[in-house]
DNA sequence: TTGACATTCAAACGAACGTTTGATACAAAC
DNA sequence: GTTTGTATCAAACGTTCGTTTGAATGTCAA
């Protein structure tokens, strides 16, 4: 077993280095080459653990992505469920603590969203999985929550734009993180993270009129 | 001139066929042997024109992007100016129609909001160009507009993050279609992004909360 | 101790990459 | 008619790419 540990830590390492990497530059900015560096392993390690490179970057989602979805997912249920009734108020805000804070260190929450945003844009064989195995059936329960309490005569289809947009914005604000603080001239810290949560909240519930939070918390 | 307009033909596809590909697949994805195909011309033309491959990505910003850019901006202040006053609920109408109908073609919104969302995701040199020469004087614009109209004792980073929001709806569903439609199950046809833009509208306006339409139009 | 198996490694493979070169074509200037 | 300058082209440059190979290494069961 001492072997396997190390076939393991090898094949962790490559994991954990290649979607890093995928996540910051893409699919085809990054060379195997640079991969197998950043995993201190020979160039024949993706190969011999993953057949070929499109493997690994699938694996990344597989291994890595989904399980790591699974997580907030679990967050956002968690503290949804301390809450009393699934109002839209406390939707949005478990929606917005578990995605921009959560479970998840600052890194990693940055590698996940911009592994989605790529895919968003670009769809592989990845997306597939992603939307079969993540997004349908989460969105679905969402739906299922949120459907009773919107606005009478609300069609599926707007009920599920609503979602998505909430979504669009923290993937946005997660994703153009660089950007965002270059344009609001505010750093990228955990205060402005606060900030974010509190405003993705309010725009989500209300738009460009809630932003005096009087009726919120 | 017979050479100079030839010349400029050659250019010119050369800068259509390269932001098309650059916005479907991204830099590293696109070889200048792709590009020189599509354009139909000799492989040595991308170095003879623009010197190397990079500064025909930033070409493609500097004499394609911003000018469209620019087209779209006058069309919102052209529909804007129709109205009576600067409210809200017109300016986020005319944000909405200027960005997902307006004076584009199909395609050229497409790809105009591809090659923004690569940069905002990870900005190169092109992103500085960019942020100064668009993104910021617009929405210092925007900002002077709704400063007013927004409720009282908003911060200039929170209305900042709420213009931010409503361009990231507008980015996300023009960058992310194949998934939309995937997750929504709808066409991405024109009664859709008519849909699309009324969503966006009560969204910005009202958040989840905005979807009866009530006192709108 | 031996044989089977899993993993790592240096080295090399052919293909594709961005870029350069020098020849060629052609219009305008002298 | 010759020169000058611009644009195009086929061909080749050296480099890097993803992938393959075969030997070396270490582990465990027989």
């Amino acid at each position: 077993m001492s072997q396997n540990e190390k076939n393991d830590l090898t094949k962790e390492r490559l994991l954990s280095e290649a979607e890093a990497l995928f996540a910051k530059r893409g699919y085809d900015a990054v060379s195997v080459r640079e991969i197998t560096a950043a995993a201190k392993c020979n160039l024949a390690a993706v190969n011999y653990h993953f057949g070929n490179k499109q493997n690994l970057y699938l694996e990344v989602f597989r291994a890595r992505w989904v399980p790591r979805a699974r997580r907030v997912q679990e967050h956002f249920r968690k503290t949804l469920a301390a809450q009393d009734a699934p109002l839209p108020t406390a939707v949005a805000r478990s929606l917005a603590e578990a995605f921009l804070v959560g479970p998840l260190s600052d890194e990693e929450r940055q590698h996940h969203h911009q592994l989605m945003a790529r895919e968003l844009g670009h769809p592989t064989d990845a997306f597939d999985f992603l939307a079969d195995k993540v997004m349908r059936p989460f969105f679905g329960q969402l739906a299922d929550m949120l459907g009773p309490t919107m606005p009478e005569g609300l069609d599926k289809e707007r009920l599920m734009l609503n979602i998505l947009s909430m979504f669009a914005l923290v993937l946005y604000f997660n994703f153009a993180r660089a950007a965002v603080s270059r344009i609001t001239g505010s750093e990228y810290d955990s205060a402005f993270k606060a900030r974010l949560v509190e405003h993705i909240v309010q725009f989500s519930l209300h738009g460009w009129g809630g932003v005096k939070g009087g009726t919120i918390d």
